[in-house]
DNA sequence: GATCAATAAATTGTCGACAATTAATTTGTT
DNA sequence: AACAAATTAATTGTCGACAATTTATTGATC
């Protein structure tokens, strides 16, 4: 007997989008993570039922779903609204970051097989050859940065994990990263950091990994704190 | 200008249960987590409907969230399962359970107030006159053991921590412990250990506390460990 | 008798409408 | 004019029915 194996699902669903609720979360997703629907307004339920052309039914799923990953809040019988960013959300978020894809980084170096490791440094190599990253025009929008740390926890092989990480915590992550952004030297830095990661994990070095992962994690914060401040003073 | 707070919430839903799916979802994750819903069993929509004289809307809603907090498995167009324990999906899940309370300790060791800490104190004293704990019979049933690690988590003031612990892990937490029991010698032991990990918090020592936790999930873990391997072999 | 195809039954996903609750508007009073 | 209460409008939660998909059963073929 012999089965085709399909490519690691990156799908947030962890299988391809069968029903109306199952593409109308993704639509959301990317809609909310790209500010398209902007932090903090309000979602009409009839509204958004019309502009996706569904019943409610399948939008109400939907919606629960954006609640589990934290990119909308409800409230009973009164409504539901996008999350805002804020840098006490962004603390919170990461503090969790740290330790979680530190604790992946550590399974992985003991679980990663070398054929995935493979991947891993040619899908980094591949990278290096974009043009934006070369240029340190961004790193966010790639699939790039997020299958990076996406492969590794999928390295980890601990399904609650995998599940926390990419399924519920990585569209709030993508929202802070992609509306807030990564550019200029961190984009670079960010690369070498990846860099050094995976090397730990090839020398099955998983204590080290954990550190450098959540060294890189802590850096990364640093530098959307910054922007969200930026944002911040703005309007005052 | 005086508003009465209410008690902790330390219902899973983080509020009152208003709408019927809400009492839907007390009342499953009640059954599961006791075995009155079987594990493995499917779940028939159209029976349970019928059983708690609702329609299938707020049982949809509410199995959503049975799947949140991974008491459920569902499969599209397919149907829903209650889940399996094993030994795989205990230590994936405690791996986690270290990490993330281990967390939760060392957070809580510089967050929670004083008053707080009283309040865990009396708690425990509460526990300790309890005739079950003392001799030995149970420790899990009490809102006991669980309402101990709650307040911890409670007291690390992070969100999003706050929220996959006791919304998403604990129920699974419980359905291994209640089903698979806590008693004789390791339900003093256990008391002793949240003794020294409350001591360590008070003294706002958070890298102890952290290591004490760690130790204490470890060694619960081994427990049921062992009875899950005893009804392994039972049906050999 | 076993295997596969076709049909029938049951279950899940989706829809539109109604009931209950909340938010907005209007009206009346100070 | 400002505030409060009552009414109206809108939104959410729930229901029963239909459509699409999957599972079980039956029948045909080798």
């Amino acid at each position: 007997m012999s089965t085709i194996m399909v490519e690691t699902f990156q799908s947030p669903l962890g299988r391809l989008p069968v029903t109306s609720s199952d593409r109308l979360l993704l639509e959301m997703q990317r809609a909310i993570v790209e500010g398209e629907l902007p932090a903090g307004s309000k979602i009409s339920e009839p509204e958004l039922a019309r502009k996706f052309s569904v019943s409610r039914a399948p939008l109400r799923e939907a919606m629960a779903r954006l609640e589990r990953c934290h990119l909308i809040e409800r409230i009973p019988n009164a409504g539901a609204r996008v999350v805002k960013l804020s840098i006490e959300g962004l603390q919170a978020l990461y503090q969790i970051r740290e330790e979680l894809e530190g604790l992946a980084c550590r399974l992985a170096a003991e679980n990663m097989d070398e054929h995935e490791i493979e991947q891993l440094r040619a899908l980094l190599d591949q990278h290096l050859q974009s043009q934006r990253v070369r240029e340190g025009e961004s790193y966010y929008q790639e699939a790039g940065d997020l299958d990076f740390h996406y492969r590794i926890i999928l390295g980890s092989k601990n399904p609650y994990l995998i599940n926390m990480l990419c399924d519920e915590l990585y569209f709030l992550v993508r929202m802070y990263r992609v509306q807030l952004g990564m550019n200029g030297p961190r984009v670079s830095r960010a690369f070498d950091e990846h860099k050094a990661i995976i090397n730990a994990i090839a020398s099955r070095d998983g204590e080290l990994a954990d550190l450098l992962m959540r060294r890189h994690i802590a850096a990364s914060r640093g530098n959307i704190e910054l922007k969200l401040q930026q944002v911040g003073t703005q309007h005052d």
